[in-house]
DNA sequence: TCGCTCGTTGATTTGAGAATCAGCGAACGG
DNA sequence: CCGTTCGCTGATTCTCAAATCAACGAGCGA
């Protein structure tokens, strides 16, 4: 149950706001059930809110959807855009998109997680433009690449679109490990993967190197109860069971 | 359209022949429209076979897809297995369990893309039990790394879990990159993505070695009609436009 | 204050498709 | 050759959630 308004606001911001709950609750209920298992209901009663106005601010289930990817996915793509202004280097450019990567999971872990598990990889036919957007990003990236190597800053036979993919591959999987509960989610964590993730990228797991400064993070046994799939006996049974 | 026996054969044999020719004709068909997206009579018409055979032989849709990510993921992992039993040294092994992966996807795109879109990413509450298989060979890999780190073949102060998912995470993005259609599937083009795969992985795309023998294997030019997802501009109207 | 606009409501309709089931006929034993 | 079994069929039933819509009332201008 979201934030509910009481002040009073005038007529359009008060739409805006709306439509931002709905979204708020979209992403949350998505990310708890999946797209295809949660009901419009859900989201409605989630963000506090009748059933038909959902149909008011969307169309329908799908543009609601695509909503929640655009301004999750445009959100990360601007910031991997003004990461790379700020980076001149080959190395500090991939060191810097994998940072807002982890950035963002560390801000957002909900949203993230649905743009990772909902959108990243939509089911085949996929409600969204997916494709696109993602294609666009490693297109992004291949021609940081394409620039490296003609600067010879990167091993000239390899393929700048394959690395690409393989950059964003590695932070994916690098960010599903907490995701589903393989690492534990906590700052000092996320920061270690996130700086494992470019090493293993630039050097490669047999020369990576430490980072310098270091930290040696307690190791410290993780307490979280045994993650909720990992008995996996479960199974969707089509109908059953889907309210929480 | 699959085939369909017409000798006679002992009950047992063609009931078992029945029930891989549904299993087949699912993965057919999941691959093509997605397991949301795809209907119990679209994998009955497939296999040529009647509609209500299929809850015969699988007690619901959950079953079918659960047996088709069992069969597939069972190959692969036994195949993973094998290969690391012939395998002594840290790198030889890194690159035959990336062979594998691209060898499985040489040999049945089909089925590599069901278990790559469909179940290696369901969709939170997924049908199937993914995250335990998921997890053991996640583990597998763990204990490859933790032995390595222990004989000196690679960097100590990577996190051997996390560097597991990296690996994984990588052969996954390599091999998305053909399942979408951005990297032409072409039996060369396969054969050097695994290796840059295998070799980014190691080395990293800084110090990524040139393979020494550079075999440019016999290409022989795949026939194979465009894949029908290369287009992939669709977009799930929850109720539209499913037919074929 | 009146009454119009339009954001909001949630019961109702609609439709897709999962799962069922009564019965048919091929295969097989006697 | 007959009777029984059971693999197989596909029309029918049932479920569930998406999408609709008629009506309500808060806010606003006159």
């Amino acid at each position: 149950m979201a934030t509910r308004r009481v002040t009073k606001l005038p007529r359009n911001e008060r739409e805006a706001e709306r439509r931002k709950t709905i979204l708020r609750a979209a992403v949350e209920v998505f990310s708890r059930k999946g797209f295809q298992g949660c009901r419009i209901a859900d989201v409605a009663r989630e963000a506090g809110v009748a059933y038909g106005l959902v149909y008011h601010y969307f169309k329908d289930k799908d543009e609601l959807l695509g909503s929640v990817f655009e301004s999750g996915w445009q959100g990360f793509l601007s910031r991997v855009q003004a990461a790379l202004s700020h980076e001149a280097g080959f190395e500090a450019r991939i060191r810097s998109v994998v940072h807002v990567a982890f950035e963002a999971y560390r801000r957002d872990p909900r949203g993230v997680k649905v743009l990772i598990l909902e959108v990243g990889r939509s089911p085949s036919g996929g409600a969204v433009n997916r494709g696109g957007a993602f294609t666009s990003v490693i297109e992004l990236a291949t021609s940081i690449f394409a620039e490296a190597q003609a600067r010879g800053e990167m091993a000239a036979h390899l393929d700048p679109k394959l690395a690409a993919a393989l950059l964003f591959g590695s932070i994916e999987m690098g960010l599903t490990t907490f995701v589903m509960g393989l690492m534990e989610r906590r700052d000092d964590v996320l920061q270690r993967a996130s700086e494992q993730v470019a090493e293993t990228f630039l050097r490669g797991v047999v020369h990576a190197r430490p980072v310098e400064g270091a930290p040696v993070v307690t190791p410290e046994a993780i307490p979280s109860e045994a993650a909720p799939w990992t008995s996996a006996k479960s199974g969707t049974k089509s109908r059953a069971a889907r309210r929480d």
